[in-house]
DNA sequence: AATTTATGTCAGCCATGTTGACATATCTTG
DNA sequence: CAAGATATGTCAACATGGCTGACATAAATT
């Protein structure tokens, strides 16, 4: 028979509960957590198995993504979002204007600037993707009502930290503040 | 001003629409797709942040989190879960098994077998990172109705794929079929 | 003119994934 | 029982994509 035990219901974590600040026993989201990292990772397995015939990585998807989708993209943005170092940034980044994937241009107001924008070859690449993974969310999301989609919707935005959102979370939350210095 | 271009309503990637299979201009989920990445980025950061006081990384986490929660799991089974070589796991197993958060357990039936299990010491820790990531779930579903956790929750299911399910996929769906060989 | 900012780059380290080869113990089967 | 299959462990080498630290350049700011 199964050899796994699914009898968890009590959970017995009394062991060391002086060092737990947080939840009292027993109410653990484990369903949402377990959830979320089987359907992540499908999510991301779609691009990465096509990544693999560009000899890309998830680095490189996602740099392409956020260049296609937000056009004039900064490099300091870029970072921003995808929270690495330049460094990091940079092995990948090269890759991508050297094969054409991505061009730059020198920023008018401040030319120290290198603006990011994806070449057709880029967009395609971006597309393909999207397309796979556009594909398993409409599935996912067919026998959704409309109110249903709302509320998937509203439960990831709130799963974001709002605290110091970077240009792209102010994009996607649409949010006017955050002082426009520059 | 915002250097961020928003103006891609109608996507110009028709450049090379020879090689585009799937999707029709224009029809991307780019909203799920980008508040997927952001939610399950902040998600695991939670415990990227707390898992450095204990000297460990991802890895570790995936693999206390499953022994506990399906006691008894054979190594086999968690390298069907996790989706990496027994190499990979074998490095970070080890050193689970030396500082004293899982045990091993030689099979009753199978005395090859290693069934593992976590240790006080090991639960305490998949309680602190659970704890960590059920406060932000919370958070999120504070202000959805129970209809739209039932959506949220056949959302993140449907997102996962249902071929060849694993043992824990197996318990989440509660798939009674599934030859039980063995 | 001096300083700060935006970007790039070199060098090396770490975590975690990979493949391939092989060893051991144990179960299954002819 | 002997042979083969299975479950696990381990060695070695390599790839990806994070990281830190140091330093260089050009352009903006003060």
């Amino acid at each position: 028979m199964a050899d796994i035990n699914f009898s968890k219901g009590s959970v017995a974590s009394d062991s060391q509960e002086a060092a737990s600040p947080g939840p009292r026993a027993g109410e653990f989201r484990w369903d949402i957590i377990e959830l979320l990292f089987f359907a992540y990772r499908d999510f991301v397995g779609d691009a990465d198995n096509e990544l693999e015939a560009f000899g890309f990585g998830r680095a490189h998807h996602r740099v392409m993504h956020f260049v296609y989708r937000y056009p004039g993209l900064k490099v300091a943005d870029l970072l921003d979002v995808l929270r690495i170092t330049k460094q990091s940034l940079g092995r990948v980044l090269k890759q991508l204007l050297d094969e054409g994937y991505i061009i730059q241009k020198t920023g008018n107001n401040d030319r120290r600037q290198r603006l990011l924008y994806a070449t057709p070859k880029g967009e395609a690449l971006v597309a393909k993707l999207a397309g796979l993974q556009t594909d398993r969310i409409t599935r996912a999301l067919r026998d959704i009502n409309p109110e249903g989609v709302a509320a998937i919707s509203e439960f990831l935005r709130a799963m974001i930290d709002r605290d110091d959102p970077d240009k792209v979370l102010e994009a996607i939350f649409g949010i006017g503040s955050k002082k426009p210095r520059e």
